[in-house]
RNA sequence: GCCCCUAUAGUUCAAUGGAUAGAAUGCGAGAUUGCGGAUCUCGUGAUUCAGGUUCGAAUCCUGAUGGGGGCACCA
């Protein structure tokens, strides 16, 4: 990559000249006005308090020093007040990136496979309720992290740690037992389980005992009853079918599924261990908690009433995973309000040995609100089902490609429906900063127009058009025939991708790659405005073919990073 | 009460301490004998407030105000 070709010489040039033992940090940019070049670095402004000089002379100085290696490097220098050294790439090099873009095709910009293992834990909904809204940017984030780490090297294992376990399964089955019909759940599980659940939590409200009740069949379950056994299996097994379900409409892929209950068999130990250890003490009730330094309160592992709790299987699927995967890290893609509880598994964690602090980590993000800004709440029942977002946003879709394409066979249409649909939701999401909260809005979630999914996925297809109807070549160019604002333009936003992935990868920032694909799709556009291709000069054609193929593979695969698909036609 | 996140055009969002704060949408004006008008071009309009640090602050620090969330036997 150009970026850290630039940082790394200065780095050296700097301190080689400047006798610096330690080059203090500084930025090498990709400015958004393409007057202050292709690269920025602040360098000798970072430098001049340091050094006590005036950042233009140190600027100078460096300068000079680096007119060989950016000759050789095909780049341009600019000197500009107050101290800014300014890169311009040249056509040379812009060919050469070209050419390597035609060369590895989707393998552009992929770093290098040795950066370790990382387990990524997302998507991790509750058994007995259907996949709501409010999972859909873990699962969205989550998988655009997966993707795009994977892209830049490292070995990623994804997961997903359903919760099937715990005094919620108590309150179930307590609901079941009281009120249930196997006949109605026969007919639709998910959405009687739901209703069990909502009217006994509701029930349940100001009535100790039933709250008792249901902590006292999750105990049973927890010491093997035969009865509640077969109910909780039941009940997990419909659930994942329904899951799959949403998962395979939303064309997530998730390699690991290991719920709460999997670590239900070494809980004991864990706990009996971390006492007999001295880590882990007994309260006069019969509990057991994990004093933590830095925090306001100790963190419970075992309940008084004998029964373990969400921290405690936590635990062990921390101490599972490393070992399992030999992971360098884990992170749990998890929504804000989790912040607190993660924090006090996390030192617990590193308190009983399981790991050290900077191998967990939170990518944390903001929720999705109800219309008026309010929380949705599962207790008062109000969920609105994954599912029904997602088939309302293709047929939605579906009209839109009805109008504009109508010829196209039903299939094709709903195949289209579908990609564009579904595009949106996820882009919608993952334009956003990921700590900000979304307040849903139909409206603006299914906005097919602007700045969003089918706006990209609108640019390849006529990309594709033009491909089709051409016979080609598409890698055949001469780079001096691409001298248009608008090809260098694009060229130059092309060359950029590996830094972008790299950066949005690093930063766990999806938004940063949604927003490279805008800028990019702009270009695609104003290009395809402003410039003809399939009636231009035979050489020129072909150059401008070669071009618009290397932009179609890169809208294609930056999309497949944030999981949305492109269509060839729309 | 304590803690976490957050505050930028009318609205929804961008912007590693850096150059003239970018888009989208809305509104106004324009572009089609031509590769797909879901497009393009131009205009309009913003950093919550008060201090501080810095050559330079939307960004960092302190305080105030607004919004959301969380505070051990739920997950």
């Amino acid at each position: 990559m150009m970026r850290s070709k630039i940082k790394n010489i200065l780095v050296e040039t700097a301190s080689k000249k400047f006798g610096l033992k330690q080059v203090p940090d500084f930025s090498v940019e990709i400015p958004e006005n393409s007057a202050h070049g292709d690269y920025a670095a602040n360098i000798a402004l970072v430098l001049a308090r340091q050094l006590k000089k005036n950042p233009l002379d140190i600027a100078r100085i460096l300068d000079m020093e680096l007119e060989a290696w950016s000759l050789k490097h095909g780049l341009k220098t600019e000197i500009v007040p107050p101290g800014f050294i300014n890169f311009f790439l040249n056509s040379k090099i812009l060919g050469e990136t070209l050419k390597d873009i035609l060369k590895k095709k989707n393998k552009f910009g992929r770093g290098q496979p040795q950066q370790g293992t990382i387990v990524i834990e997302y998507s991790s909904p509750n058994i007995a309720k259907p996949l709501g809204i409010h999972h859909l940017r873990t699962t969205v984030i989550g998988q655009a992290l997966v993707n795009t780490l994977r892209f830049v090297g490292w070995k990623v294992v994804s997961l997903s740690f359903p919760g099937d376990w715990g005094t919620q399964f108590g309150n179930l089955i307590a609901g079941y037992k009281r009120w249930g019909k196997p006949e109605k759940i026969k007919q639709n599980p998910i959405k009687e389980l739901l209703k069990l659940y909502v009217m006994f939590s509701q029930a349940a409200q100001g009535h100790p005992e039933m709250t008792a009740e249901g902590r006292r069949e999750f105990k049973k379950l927890e010491e093997g009853d035969k009865e509640n056994l077969r109910l909780w299996k039941w009940f997990a097994r419909e659930s994942y079918k329904d899951f799959n379900k949403v998962y395979k409409i939303l064309g997530v892929k998730i390699e690991h599924t290991i719920g709460e209950s999997f670590y239900e068999p070494e809980l004991k130990k864990l706990v009996d261990d971390a006492i007999k250890k001295g880590l882990a003490q007994k309260g006069a009730d019969g509990s057991v908690v994990i004093p933590l330094k830095d925090s306001p309160t100790p963190e419970i592992i075992r309940k008084s009433d004998g029964a373990t709790i969400y921290t405690t299987r936590e635990l062990a699927a921390i101490r599972h995973r490393f070992k399992k995967w030999r992971a360098d890290k884990i992170l749990y893609v998890a929504a804000n309000q989790q912040t607190f509880h993660l924090e006090q598994v996390f030192k617990s964690a590193v308190a009983l040995g399981l790991a050290k602090r900077a191998q967990l980590g939170h990518v944390k993000f903001g929720m999705v609100l109800a219309p008026g800004g309010k929380k949705f709440a599962t207790r008062e029942g109000n969920l609105i089902p994954m599912e029904d977002v997602l088939k309302e946003a293709e047929e939605r879709a579906k009209k839109i490609v009805e109008g504009l394409n109508p010829k196209l066979s039903q299939k094709e249409k709903n195949k289209i429906a579908h990609t564009v649909g579904i595009g949106a939701i996820k882009f919608f999401d993952l334009s956003q900063n990921r700590l900000s909260d979304i307040v849903f809005d139909w409206n603006k979630m299914l906005n097919l127009k602007g700045a969003s999914a089918p706006y990209i996925q609108y640019s390849y297809a006529r990309l594709k058009s033009i491909i089709r109807k051409s016979k080609g070549p598409f890698t055949q160019f001469k780079s001096e025939l691409l001298k248009e604002n608008a090809e260098i333009a694009l060229i130059k936003h092309l060359t950029h991708f590996p830094e972008i992935v790299a950066d949005s990868a690093q930063k766990y920032e999806p938004n940063k790659l949604a927003e490279y694909l805008l800028r990019l799709a702009e270009k695609v556009n104003t290009l395809y405005e402003k410039v003809p291709i399939l009636s231009a000069e035979k050489e020129i054609k072909n150059s401008r073919l070669a071009l618009i193929n290397a932009a179609a593979l890169i809208i294609k695969n930056g999309l497949g990073l944030l999981g949305i698909e492109a269509s060839e036609r729309m």
